[in-house]
RNA sequence: UGGGCCGUCGUCAAGUGGUAAGACACAUGGUUUUGGUCCAUGUAUUCGGGGGUUCGAAUCCUCCCGGCCCAGCCA
């Protein structure tokens, strides 16, 4: 794979340290998800960074679920994000936690920062804590409970625990400073109460942790060294440390980095859920989606996911990755690795008038010209052939190169033909037929009196064709930023009506009937395509991943 | 507006005082039985802007401008 030297200012750290022997120069990083909806190409970002830092520096990295609220977060999600992880292909081996798993330790810890007099029992309901913590440049002012005595306190936590109070009706707060500049630190909350049963713990608790009071002592429960997450948390770092130095810990280090954004797309968990719940599409995993689901379903490989994730980058500063890139990694290992073959997704009937009626051969077909190893196969011709519509033209432009009126084209691997006539449908004008004469010479494609043409067709034989279905797939949205909206509109409205076209009786050259499900493959001249689960043993569906580089798509784009 | 962070090609992004990597995108030409692939070439005299330090600045100082995050008992 790619040898160059992958540097960052997370490795500049790590080295550092490394170079100082700092940690015992052990790297042992996370990545921990809230168990609350479907992992997006956002979160493989996240994770790729944290398994392959660790695998690169000799290190681990553990896969924890950061279940700290019962009534947000579900079981299917836990498997199905450890699905996807898996998928791309990291391996958290017996290192799978849950921040539930530390309920008791995180309780053992709260009390000792009460019996220190760093945490108190606040009554006051949320609408005062709000106005109590003041504003962005105001300071805020303490709350009357606290300074109740250690004692007091132990005791309110402790009838907190033991499920005396209703939800809302009291917190355990970090005493900390209420003028702080930062918000974080005017005494957060560490505790609140919510009686719900948790996925994992049931009943056992009904006052649960916040984030802040979990997600420090996770990492440095389990030693991790490096706590690498998103911007929006560089203003909890303060309390993340308060928290470790304050219970004398492990001092994990939380380290942020820009989130993904990517073009004609969304990578927020909210917004994704929005799609799926106003059924603008079928479900998380609807091949539009860019959530690793979706992109799995569409036919994206975890290779290209990861190759694509190794070159974006890492930095501090907002960035939205064209998804152009995305398009290119899976274009690239699929030009390498998927066997060509051919089919007309709309066709358009060619009778050849000078081929024998009777008659059928087969042709010799590369699979894939990138591979020599990946051999020829057979493809049967005979008289009645279809041809992509789009590759005709009755009054071609000036830059057409395919089959027009009198002009001559090849059918790949098969034979050179010249358009004679047309025949159109009386009601509607639409070419219905086109009837060609056919080169006996050019057998093969081949040309043996050096004679040119300007473009070479795919084709399939009419009464030898496998009928499909075909989904095609485009841009989930019409605006590279689908935010940019009208005004009193939202992202939805800049969805793109036309980012789901379905063709049914497409037809195949008949080596695609026993395509197995999961299968990729070139649809020669079209773009890669992948075998849908939803296919049977009567119907193939195909859902094209990705068109091929277009030049003839790019000319037409310009002239309009 | 208090605090935190960020600003290098259209988009990501290297660069850490010695004279602007790379990738994608774009453009042009060549090869081609895929308007694919491949190959070649071209794209920042300049690093948000101004001043300063220095023989020398994207890198140091300073002022200004612009963007993002924070006022959930969400994460």
């Amino acid at each position: 794979m790619e040898t160059e030297n992958k540097t960052n200012f997370i490795r500049d750290i790590i080295e550092e340290d490394l170079r100082t022997n700092k940690n015992n120069s052990i790297v042992h990083t996370r990545f921990p998800p809230e168990p609350n909806g479907c992992l997006h190409i956002g979160h493989a970002k996240a994770f790729c960074l944290n398994f392959g830092i660790a695998e690169d520096y000799n290190g681990l990295c553990n896969l924890r679920f950061d279940d700290t609220n019962p009534i947000k977060e579900e079981e299917e999600y836990v498997e199905s994000i450890k699905e996807d992880i898996r998928w791309v292909g990291f391996d958290w081996e017996d290192r799978l936690y849950f921040a539930s798993d530390y309920f008791d330790k995180l309780y053992e810890f709260a009390l000792k920062l009460i019996k220190d007099g760093k945490a108190y029992v606040c009554h006051l309901s949320p609408d005062e804590i709000r106005e109590y913590r003041g504003t962005l440049t105001e300071p805020g002012k303490n709350s009357p409970y606290r300074d109740r005595s250690i004692e007091e306190n132990l005791e309110l936590f402790e009838k907190m625990k033991t499920g005396e109070f209703k939800n809302g009706e009291c917190v355990l707060r970090a005493k900390i400073d209420m003028a702080s500049p930062n918000i974080n630190m005017r005494d957060p909350i560490m505790y609140r109460i919510i009686h719900a049963e948790h996925h994992r713990t049931g009943d056992k608790w009904c006052i649960y942790p916040s984030y802040d009071f979990t997600h420090g002592q996770s990492d440095s429960i389990e030693k991790i060294t490096y706590s690498l997450c998103s911007l929006e948390f560089e203003n909890h770092r303060p309390l993340y440390d308060w928290f470790i130095e304050n219970l004398e810990i492990f001092p994990s280090r939380q380290i942020e980095f820009a989130r993904l954004n990517l073009t004609y797309t969304v990578l927020s968990k909210r917004k994704l859920r929005e799609l799926v719940e106003e059924n603008y599409v079928t479900d998380w995993d609807d091949p539009r989606m860019p959530t690793l689901s979706g992109l799995r379903r569409r036919g994206y490989t975890p290779q290209s996911i990861r190759n694509f994730c190794d070159r974006i980058g890492l930095s501090k500063a907002d960035s939205t990755v064209d998804i152009a890139l995305l398009e290119y990694f899976i274009r690239e290992e699929l030009n390498r690795t998927a066997p060509r073959v051919m089919a007309v997704l709309k066709p358009l009937k060619v009778v050849i008038d000078n081929y024998p009626d009777d008659f059928e051969e087969e042709l010799d077909a590369v699979n894939n010209p990138e591979d020599p190893d990946a051999g020829t196969r057979k493809v049967p011709f005979s008289k009645v052939i279809y041809i992509e519509k789009d590759d005709f033209m009755e009054d071609p432009p000036k830059k057409f190169f395919r089959l027009a009126p009198g002009r001559e084209v090849r059918l790949r691997y098969a034979y050179f033909i010249k358009c004679e006539s047309l025949i159109k449908d009386e009601q509607t004008g639409e070419i219905t037929e086109l009837h060609c004469t056919y080169d006996p010479e050019s057998r093969g494609g081949k040309s043996p009196d050096g004679r040119k043409v300007k473009a070479t067709l795919h084709w399939v034989s009419s009464k030898h064709a496998v009928e499909a279905e075909v989904r095609l797939y485009d841009k989930l949205f019409t605006k590279a930023n689908p935010d940019e909206t009208g005004e009193g509109k939202d992202f939805k409205s800049n969805v793109n009506p036309n980012s789901f076209e379905i063709i049914k009786n497409c037809k195949l050259e008949p080596s695609l009937k026993n395509a197995k499900l999961g299968t990729r493959f070139q649809f020669e001249r079209l773009g890669y395509f992948y075998v849908d689960p939803d296919s049977t043993k009567e119907k193939l569906v195909f859902n094209r991943i990705v068109t091929l580089r277009d030049e003839w798509a790019k000319i037409q784009k310009r002239n309009r």
